[in-house]
DNA sequence: ACCTGAACACCGTTCAAGT
DNA sequence: ACCTGAACACCGTTCAAGT
């Protein structure tokens, strides 16, 4: 936001002069930022935090970013810039669509304190923009009409959004909460009742194993096997 | 975890004598706490506002709940009571599956704050072994074997709360932030270059067009298409 | 122009003391 | 048995003062 608008920026800086060289500044301090969360996770980004790795007072970093939220913004901006560096379409419309998906998961997971903030404000951004091209790229070329196409879109990229920032939001709880509804995953729901949840005491063994990655395959693999059937009544003899 | 266990309770409450009657207990705290993250966010919860809307030191409330974290599952259980309330199986596996879906989501739009802060806990309490173990009857029914039936009950569960909590972190942001973003959309995307943009630019005016409910159905229906798919083929005969 | 250091107004949790 | 009030170790942000 106090960076490359399209518009004046209200508060922009002279571009002219030397940078100060020295000292702090924003690449430097979401670099900082960045290292923090992925090694100690989100709760140990705090100002205070960010000071000390800079060598400086927490206050300073308040010099180059309004606040603590606008660091955020910040991290946000290089994640949906992540998901999509380096992308290539695949051969065909499914494997360029399960290609998409998985990047979008693999960065929320990546850095998931800022993958829950960018689930909620989309940025309407070059990335984003080149994002929804190609998937709806791939869904024309599976046949569908644009209006077809785009209800598909909105489905895929909504549900892939909205579960990789689901399993993001468990992984930014702090590692106490996450340690105990892990366990109430193994511990409480295999000791449930029988006689008052047959159905769930009889699989619980198998909900105790699940894997996230597994899980995610399995859904995704769901809603391309329906979008692909959907693909095929329109061409059958393709 | 302080009520209502299954086995003996460590901390167990003698059931003989009165309840206090006067002061605190965890009914009215919870009252109070809904009533509190609906009207001002989630932001606005905490232990000493807690206290002070309930006439008591901040302090107190932790007689009844072991910490902050206790009480965010005694919401997020909350949610899913209202969401199971009145619940009864239909005729089909599919349509037991299709309106369990419709009322978690149900539930999370009629309280979007709660649900964005308590979406991705596990709550471990009646309600929400009651919900998994209809799903999970209904996929059984469905013909699955165990193992199977607990990987779509996953599916299904994970794709319905991160849907609705998605949903629910827009309706839960300020008015204007939810009408800047809608703009967005109508604006930003109807206004992309064909050019650089080619596929997106032909579907724009279908995707401005797009309604929440609408879509839900759609990525609804998609997944359980697959799924009925799937149990198709495991019984071709029935 | 940038940074510092103290201060401010919070937060969740602990614990000895009251009743 | 339950609640209180002080204390503790934090947090993000503000602002006058330095350089």
């Amino acid at each position: 936001m106090t960076q490359s608008g399209t518009e004046a920026a209200p508060k922009a800086k002279p571009r002219r002069g030397r940078p100060p060289s020295t000292s702090l500044n924003q690449t430097l301090i979401l670099d900082t930022a960045l290292a923090i969360v992925e090694s100690e996770g989100p709760d140990a980004l705090t100002l205070r935090r960010l000071g000390a790795d800079l060598g400086a007072n927490h206050t300073a970093v308040l010099r180059h970013f309004s606040g603590k939220d606008e660091i955020l913004l910040g991290l946000a901006e290089r994640l949906i810039q992540e998901a999509m560096d380096g992308f290539v379409p695949a051969e065909s419309w499914r494997q360029t669509l399960e290609s998409l998906a998985r990047r979008v998961r693999a960065a929320c997971l990546a850095h998931p304190q800022v993958a829950v903030l960018v689930a909620t404000r989309v940025s309407r951004r070059g990335a984003e923009f080149h994002g929804a091209d190609v998937v709806i790229g791939a869904l024309r070329e599976a046949g569908f009409a644009d209006r077809d196409a785009a209800r598909y879109y909105r489905s895929l990229v909504d549900t892939a959004m909205a579960l990789s920032a689901y399993e993001a939001a468990f992984a930014a709880l702090d590692s106490q909460s996450q340690e105990g509804d892990r366990m109430a995953w193994r511990r409480e729901y295999l000791a449930v009742s029988p006689a008052q949840y047959p159905n769930l005491a009889a699989v619980a063994p198998f909900l105790a194993e699940a894997d996230a990655d597994d899980q995610f395959e399995t859904t995704l693999a769901l809603i391309l096997d329906a979008v692909a059937a959907r693909a095929i009544t329109l061409r059958p003899a393709t």
